[in-house]
RNA sequence: GCGGACGUGGCGAAACUGGUAGACGCAAGAGACUUAAAAUCUCUCGGGCUUGGCUCAUACGGGUUCGAUCCCCGUCGUCCGCACCA
C-alpha cells in the first residue's frame, strides 16, 4: 500500500511518448464530428520558451483537451513565427546565418514545448521562414494585387543611416534609431501597401458582432481606425496673394458649424501650397525644414511648441467674399490626415486658441453653452468644444450646433466653386494603409520585378516561388538582398529584356495574418483548401497577448477579408472568440544605486521572513539584496525564472497548474517559488491520496451514493464536476483549481480510510466515482498526473481520450436548503427548510425563530421578503 | 489632452453581476508524529470589544434600496490604450 513519492521525471515523457505514438492528437478533417479550432497566438522562435508561452500554452491545452473530452472535433496546432529582425542582428552579432539561427531556435523551443504535455497536432506544423509557406504568401500577394488591394507609393519612412533600413515608429526612440543610435531622417521611398483603408467601414461595423471577444480590445480597435463625420471644403485663394498653381485649398472638418468663427487656415510643411510658398520666401522655405527635423518622439511631441508662419497667402471665406482669412503654415498639421489643412476656429478648439492667442488672430465665440447668456460668455483662454446654441453666425444664429452643420453642409454642397461644388460631406478614417515594405534579408520577398520597359510585373505565379537566396552576408549595413551578385538579375517575364527583382521583403505582421488558415490544410499545394477552411474557421478560441490587441488582430481581419475577396476563404471574421491572458511577472532583485545598480537573479536568491519582515538574501554569501518592484520578466531586470528548470525540478504538470491557479487568467500572474511549492504539494497529494487507496478500489465498480455515509462524498464530486465544467467553458481556471482543491480536500478522509481498508462496500464505490470525476476534471490541467492515476485504478485506455463524464442532478439538487435570515439587512440566522417550501411556510418558519422574535418583540414586522433559494429579510 | 479599466485581509483572490463579504491558495502561528529534519496530519488566522455574542470593515464622501463589493453622483489613487487626427 505505500507508495513512492511520484515522480514527474519518469513519469511525464512516459506519457509523452505513449500520446505521440498513438497519435491521438492529430486532426483528421473528415471526422464528422462537430469542430471546435483552439488556437494560441504562435512564437517567434527567440532561443528558449519563456513563462509568458507556458502560461499561454497551458491555457490553450485546457480547452483543447477539455473540448476534445466533450466530444469534439478539435484543432490545435502549432507553428512558428519566424521571419524578423532578431534573426538578422545574431547573424551580425555572432556570424551565424538567419536561416540555421532560426531553425535552431526552433528545434529547442519544440522539444521544451513537447516536454510540456501539450496536446497539440504537430503534423501540421510549419514556420513562416519555410519556403512551403512563404511560396503561398507571394501568391496571395499577387492576387490581391490583381484585385486591387495592393498598391505603390511614395511614402515618408524613418531611415537610420548607420544601418541603411527603415525603421517602423516603435524602433525610433528619441529620435534615434534603437540599434545604431543615429539620428532618423525621413526620407521618401516607394514603398508597398495594402489597401486596409478599403474595409475601415466594415473593419468597424463588424466590431460590434464579435461579442466573444474583450470589449477592452473592441474599443482599441475602434479607436484605432478612428471614424469622423464631417466635410471638406474648399476655400478660393486671393488672385494677388497666389503662389503659382494654387487658386483653392481644400480643408476637412467635423465642425462646419463654427465656420463663422474661422480666423486662420493652417497647412501642412508638406502640403503644395506650402512648398510653393517656399520657393518664393526663403524664411518659409527654412521654416517647413524646421518643421520636417521636428522629433517624432513621444517626448518631443508632447513638449513640442505650437509653431507657425505666415504664408502671406489669404483666402475668401465661404460665405462672404468680403472676408479675408490668412493661411499659416503649421507644425501641428499632418499631411497624411483629411486634406493636410484646417481651418481655425480659436473658440471653439484649444489648440486652435492658443495659436491665436501666439500669432495675435481674432477669437470670436461662436457656439454658446447651453443655459449660459451670450453678454456672461467669453472665450479667452479656454476653449469650448461642447455643443450649444450658434451666435455670431449671421443666419445661423439661434440654431443648435447640429442643425448649424446640416444648414452650412447643405448649402456649399450647392454652391459652386470653379466649377465644382464647394464643399462636399466626408467621412475620414484614421487608419491609414497597411505599409509593408521592409528593407531587410530575413521576410517573405515581395513577388515583383521591375522593368524599364514594362514597369512594375508581378512574378507569374508558375515562377514562384521567389527564393531567399542562401548566399548572404551581414559584414556590412544594408540589405544584403540588395547587393547580392546576381539575385536581383532576372529577366523580364513580360518583354524578357534584363530587369531587377523587388529586394523588400513583407512586414512579418504579413507572416502572421493568415497562418491559421494555413493550418487547416498546411498540405495544400494551394495557398488554402477552401472546403478545409471554410469548416475549421473562424477559430473558436484564440488565445493570446494584449499586446496584439491592434495590429495582428485588426491585419488579420482585414486578410481574412482580402483573402475572401481572392476566393481564399469564404468568410469575413477570422476569430470568433478571443482571450487576452494576463502575463507572467516576478519581483526583481538588485544592488547599488543608480548606474551601479546590479540585477539579480531568483535563482541566487533565498527568501526568510526577519522580524516580520521579507528578506532577500544572497544564496552564495548570504548578502541582503533589494527587493523590488513586481515587474514582467524580462532578461535586462534579470528577474526570469526558465521553464526548463521549473520542468525539470517539479514537472510539467506542476508548471501548468501553477500558472493557470490563483489569478485570473486576463491578469497578471505573480511567479513565486513559495506558489510553485504549493501546486507542487497538490500534485503529490493528489499522487497519494489516489495511489494509496488504488488497489481497494480497483475490483468494485464505479458508483456514486444515493444515501447514507458515502451521499456527502458523492455529492462534492458532482457538484465539483458541474461547477468546473462551467469554469472551463469561460476560461475561469483560476476559480476551476480553488473548486478542485475542495474537491480535494473531502477526498482526504475518505480516502485515507479507504486505503485502510476500513470502508464499507457503498463507500468504496462511491470513493472510486468521486476519484474518477477527479481524474476528468484535473486531466485538462495535469494531463500527466491523471493519466498515471488513471492507469493505477486500472484503467487500460487513456484518460486523455476519455468522454467527459456527466454528473447526477439528483446529487447536484439540494433537498433542503439553508436560508440565511437577516432582520433589517443584516444577518442574524440560519433557516434549514425544504428546497421547495412555499412563500407562506418559509414566513411561518422565520417568525418561529428566537432571534426573530426577539427583535420582534411581539409587533407585526413591517415587511417580509423573501427571495427564492436566496435569503430572507425581515423588515421590524 | 482624449478614451478605458481597476481599487476587497499580511499577499494572490472568491462572492452565481443587488442577497450570509473573504471560498480556495500562499505566508504566518500553535500542536501531533519523529532522536532530529523534511514530508504528512490537526487547529488558529480582517479590526475592535464587555469574546458561546456584539460591533466596525470591500480606496474615500454622498445617494438609490428591505438589502450595495456590485447601481448612480463626486473625490483620491493605480494601471492600460491613443495621442497635434482638425
Amino acid at each position: 500500500m505505500a507508495t513512492e513519492r511520484y515522480n514527474p521525471r519518469e513519469v511525464e515523457p512516459r506519457w509523452q511518448k505513449q500520446w505521440t505514438e498513438d497519435k491521438i492528437f492529430e486532426t483528421q478533417n473528415d471526422d464528422p464530428r462537430e469542430k471546435y479550432y483552439v488556437l494560441e497566438m504562435f512564437p517567434y522562435p527567440s532561443g528558449r520558451i519563456h513563462m509568458g508561452h507556458v502560461r499561454n500554452y497551458a491555457m490553450g491545452d485546457v480547452v483543447a483537451r477539455f473540448k476534445r473530452a466533450r466530444g469534439y472535433n478539435v484543432l490545435h496546432p502549432m507553428g512558428w513565427d519566424a521571419f524578423g529582425m532578431p534573426a538578422e542582428n545574431a547573424a551580425m552579432k555572432n556570424k551565424i546565418h538567419p536561416k540555421n539561427w532560426t531553425y535552431e531556435n526552433i528545434a529547442t523551443m519544440r522539444g521544451q514545448l513537447k516536454s510540456m504535455g501539450l496536446s497539440l497536432d504537430w503534423s501540421r506544423e510549419f514556420a513562416t521562414c519555410d519556403v512551403e509557406y512563404y511560396q503561398h504568401q507571394q501568391a496571395l500577394f499577387i492576387d490581391m494585387m490583381e484585385k486591387g488591394l495592393v498598391y505603390r507609393k511614395n511614402s515618408k519612412v524613418n531611415w537610420d543611416p548607420v544601418d541603411m533600413t527603415v525603421l517602423a515608429n516603435e524602433q525610433v526612440i528619441d529620435g534615434r534609431g534603437w540599434r545604431s543610435g543615429a539620428l532618423v531622417e525621413q526620407r521618401e521611398l516607394t514603398q508597398w501597401f495594402f489597401k486596409i483603408t478599403d474595409f475601415a467601414q466594415d473593419l468597424l461595423d463588424q466590431l460590434d458582432h464579435l461579442d466573444q471577444w474583450p470589449e477592452k480590445v473592441r474599443l482599441m480597435q475602434r479607436n484605432w481606425i478612428g471614424r469622423s463625420e464631417g466635410l471638406t471644403l474648399r476655400w478660393a485663394v486671393v488672385a494677388e496673394t497666389a503662389p503659382t498653381g494654387i487658386d483653392e485649398i481644400s480643408v476637412y472638418t467635423t465642425r462646419p458649424d463654427t465656420l463663422f468663427g474661422a480666423s486662420f487656415l493652417a497647412i501642412s510643411a508638406d502640403h503644395p501650397a506650402a512648398k510653393a510658398a517656399a520657393e518664393k520666401d526663403p524664411a518659409i522655405a527654412a521654416f517647413c525644414e524646421e518643421c520636417q527635423h521636428a522629433g517624432t518622439s513621444l517626448a518631443a511631441l508632447e513638449t513640442a511648441e505650437k509653431k507657425g508662419m505666415d504664408t502671406g497667402i489669404r483666402v475668401t471665406h465661404p460665405f462672404d467674399d468680403n472676408w479675408q482669412v490668412p493661411v499659416y503654415i503649421a507644425n501641428f498639421v499632418l499631411m497624411d490626415y483629411g486634406t493636410g489643412a484646417i481651418f481655425g476656429c480659436p473658440s471653439g478648439d484649444q489648440r486652435d486658441l492658443d495659436f491665436a492667442n501666439k500669432y495675435e488672430l481674432p477669437i470670436v465665440p461662436v457656439v454658446l453653452p447651453t443655459g449660459m447668456s451670450e453678454d456672461a460668455f467669453t472665450v479667452t483662454t479656454e476653449a469650448y468644444a461642447g455643443d450649444g446654441t450658434m451666435i455670431n453666425s449671421r443666419f445661423l444664429n439661434g440654431l443648435d450646433t447640429e442643425t448649424a452643420f446640416q444648414t452650412v453642409a447643405d448649402k456649399l454642397s450647392s454652391t459652386l466653386l470653379n466649377g465644382a461644388p464647394q464643399a462636399e460631406r466626408k467621412v475620414n478614417f484614421r487608419l491609414r494603409d497597411w505599409g509593408i515594405s521592409r528593407q531587410r534579408y530575413w521576410g517573405c520577398p515581395i513577388p515583383v520585378i521591375h522593368c524599364e520597359v514594362c514597369g512594375v510585373v508581378p512574378v507569374p505565379k508558375k515562377d514562384l516561388p521567389v527564393k531567399l537566396p542562401d548566399d548572404v552576408t551581414f559584414d556590412v549595413p544594408g540589405n544584403p538582398l540588395d547587393r547580392h551578385p546576381t539575385w536581383r538579375h532576372v529577366g523580364c517575364p513580360q518583354c524578357g529584356k534584363p530587369a531587377r527583382r523587388e529586394t523588400d521583403t513583407m512586414d512579418t505582421f504579413v507572416d502572421s495574418s493568415w497562418y491559421y488558415t494555413r493550418f487547416t490544410a498546411p498540405w495544400e499545394t494551394q495557398p488554402t483548401d477552401v472546403a478545409a477552411a471554410n469548416a475549421w474557421l473562424p477559430v473558436d478560441q484564440y488565445i493570446g497577448g494584449i499586446e496584439h490587441a491592434i495590429l495582428h488582430l485588426l491585419y488579420s481581419r482585414f486578410f481574412t477579408r482580402a483573402m475572401r475577396e481572392t476566393g481564399h476563404v469564404g468568410l469575413a471574421e477570422p476569430f470568433k472568440g478571443l482571450f487576452t491572458q494576463g502575463m507572467v511577472v516576478h519581483e526583481t532583485y538588485s544592488r547599488g544605486e543608480g548606474a551601479q545598480r546590479e540585477w539579480i537573479e531568483p535563482a541566487q536568491i533565498r527568501i526568510e521572513e526577519i522580524d516580520g519582515k521579507r528578506r532577500a538574501l544572497l544564496l552564495d554569501g548570504g548578502d541582503e539584496v533589494a527587493i523590488g518592484a513586481i515587474e514582467k520578466m524580462s532578461k535586462s531586470k534579470k528577474n526570469v525564472v526558465d521553464p526548463d528548470d521549473i520542468i525539470a525540478s517539479y514537472g510539467a504538470d506542476t508548471a501548468r497548474f501553477f500558472v493557470l491557479s490563483d489569478s485570473p487568467p486576463d491578469r497578471d500572474v505573480i511567479w513565486t517559488e513559495a506558489g510553485v511549492e504549493g501546486a507542487h504539494r497538490f500534485v503529490q497529494r493528489v499522487w497519494r491520496l489516489v495511489s494509496e487507496s488504488a488497489e481497494q478500489m480497483m475490483s468494485v465498480v464505479s458508483n456514486p451514493a444515493k444515501e447514507g455515509e458515502a451521499l456527502a462524498l458523492s455529492r462534492a464530486a458532482h457538484r465539483t464536476l458541474m461547477q468546473v465544467q462551467g469554469d472551463y467553458e469561460r476560461l475561469a481556471f483560476n476559480k476551476a483549481v480553488a473548486r478542485i482543491y475542495e474537491l480535494v480536500n473531502a477526498l482526504a478522509q475518505p480516502l485515507t480510510t479507504i486505503a485502510a481498508g476500513k470502508a464499507d462496500q457503498a463507500m468504496v464505490e462511491a470513493g472510486k466515482n468521486a476519484v474518477e470525476i477527479l481524474l476528468h476534471i484535473i486531466a485538462p490541467m495535469t494531463p500527466h498526473l491523471a493519466e498515471e492515476c488513471w492507469r493505477v485504478l486500472g484503467n487500460s485506455g487513456l484518460i486523455a481520450q476519455a468522454t467527459w463524464p456527466s454528473y447526477d442532478e439528483s446529487l447536484v439538487a439540494e433537498n433542503e436548503i439553508t436560508l440565511p435570515v437577516q432582520i433589517n439587512g443584516k444577518k442574524r440566522a440560519d433557516l434549514t427548510i425544504a428546497r421547495d417550501a412555499g412563500q407562506s411556510q418559509i414566513e411561518e418558519a422565520v417568525l418561529a425563530l428566537d432571534s426573530v422574535k426577539a427583535a420582534l418583540d411581539g409587533k407585526a414586522p413591517r415587511k417580509i421578503i423573501v427571495v427564492p433559494q436566496r435569503i430572507v429579510n425581515v423588515v421590524v
